[in-house]
DNA sequence: ACCAATATTTGCAATTTGCAAGCAATGAAG
DNA sequence: CTTCATTGCTTGCAAATTGCAAATATTGGT
C-alpha cells in the first residue's frame, strides 16, 4: 500500500486516504459489535437499538422509536409487545394526545442499556491506556475535528447500530 | 502494562477520554450505516454481509461463510438459495472434497460488493477534504496508532456489520 | 358535522435466526 | 473391506424481524 498523500502540502485526498480511515475504524466498529454480546442473551439486537434508543430520547412515541431505529412502525408496534412482556419498557397513554403512547424503561430495561455503554467503556479504555499519552491527545483532537467537518450523523444511523450517545 | 508514560499531565485515562472515543466515531458508523443503503433494493442487510465476506474470502464453503457471518450453518444455507436464486452467488461442488461446497461471486454478486465500498469511500473522501491537511496527517497516524494498540478484530466482528476492509 | 392528518394496530408474506435431527461423504481403525 | 466417528451440509420446526397495505382511533381545521 504506498501511499503518497501523506504530503501536508497538498490539499487533494487520495481515496487511499479514505481507506486508511476506513481501516483504521474498524476496530472501533468491532468494540460496538461485541459489547452488544455483554447482554445478548437477555435481549435480541433490534431490540437493543430500541431500549438505547428510549434511554436516549427519554419516554418515546411510537413513530419515534420506529424513525430512530429505522424501522417500520408495524415492526415497532410488535417489537413493543414483546418488550413489555419481557418487562423492559412500559407503554402508557400520552397524557395530552390519546393516539399516543408514551414508551419508557424499565429499571430492568435501563440496566440492559447502562451494561452494554460500560462494556463499551471497558473495552475502549484499555486500549487508550495502551498509547502513548501524547497519541491520545492527537486522536481525541483528531476524531473530534473529523467528526465536525463530517457533521452530525442522523440520529437514525447511530440508533441503528445501538450506539449510546 | 508498563503504563506510566513520559506525559505527567495525562498519564491516566478518564472514562471522559473514552466518551470522546466513542462519541467521535459515532460519524464513521453512520458511513458504515448510509453506505449499506446503496444496495439496501438489492440485497438485504444480512445478504449483503454474506457478500462482502465471500468477497474477502474468495470462494469459501458453507461452513466457513457461517463462521464469517456469525450465522447457524442452516440459515447460512437457506440464505445461500435465496441468493443462488438471485443471481449473486454460485454454489458448486468442491473439487477435492464432495461433501464441502465451493461458494463464488457472480459478477453481479461482486458489483453489489463495489457498489458498498464505493459508496464508502465516497463518503469519506469529502469529508477528509472539509479537514485542514494537517490534521488529516494527523488522524491517520492517531487511528493506525489506535487500532494497532487494540489489535485485530475479529473477522467476524467486521463482516457482520457488512465492512470491506 | 365533516374531512384530512396523525398515531397506532392488525393481517399477510418473505426473511432471518437458533435448535435439533437427519443424510451424505470422508478418513481412520480393526 | 467393513465399521465407525467425524465433517459438511440439508431439512423441519418455531420465534422474531422486516416491509407493505389496509383498518381503527384520535385530533385539528374548515
Amino acid at each position: 500500500m504506498a501511499n503518497s498523500a501523506a504530503s501536508p502540502a497538498t490539499a487533494t485526498v487520495s481515496g487511499t486516504d479514505a481507506d486508511q480511515v476506513l481501516a483504521a475504524c474498524r476496530l472501533l466498529v468491532s468494540i460496538s459489535v461485541r459489547s452488544a454480546n455483554a447482554v445478548e442473551d437477555e435481549v435480541t439486537l433490534p431490540q437493543l437499538r430500541m431500549l438505547v434508543a428510549i434511554a436516549s430520547h427519554g419516554p418515546t412515541t411510537l413513530s419515534a422509536l420506529a424513525a430512530a431505529t429505522g424501522q417500520h412502525l408495524s415492526n415497532a408496534s410488535r417489537a413493543c409487545d414483546r418488550m413489555v412482556a419481557s418487562g423492559w419498557v412500559t407503554r402508557n397513554e400520552h397524557p395530552a394526545d390519546r393516539r399516543r403512547l408514551q414508551i419508557s424503561l424499565t429499571p430492568a430495561g435501563r440496566r440492559i442499556v447502562t451494561k452494554v455503554s460500560d462494556a463499551r467503556r471497558r473495552m475502549i479504555m484499555p486500549i487508550l491506556r495502551r498509547m502513548p499519552a501524547s497519541g491520545r491527545v492527537q486522536l481525541v483532537a483528531a476524531l473530534t475535528e473529523f467528526a465536525e467537518a463530517g457533521g452530525e450523523p442522523t440520529a437514525a444511523d447511530l440508533w441503528s447500530l445501538g450506539w449510546t450517545t
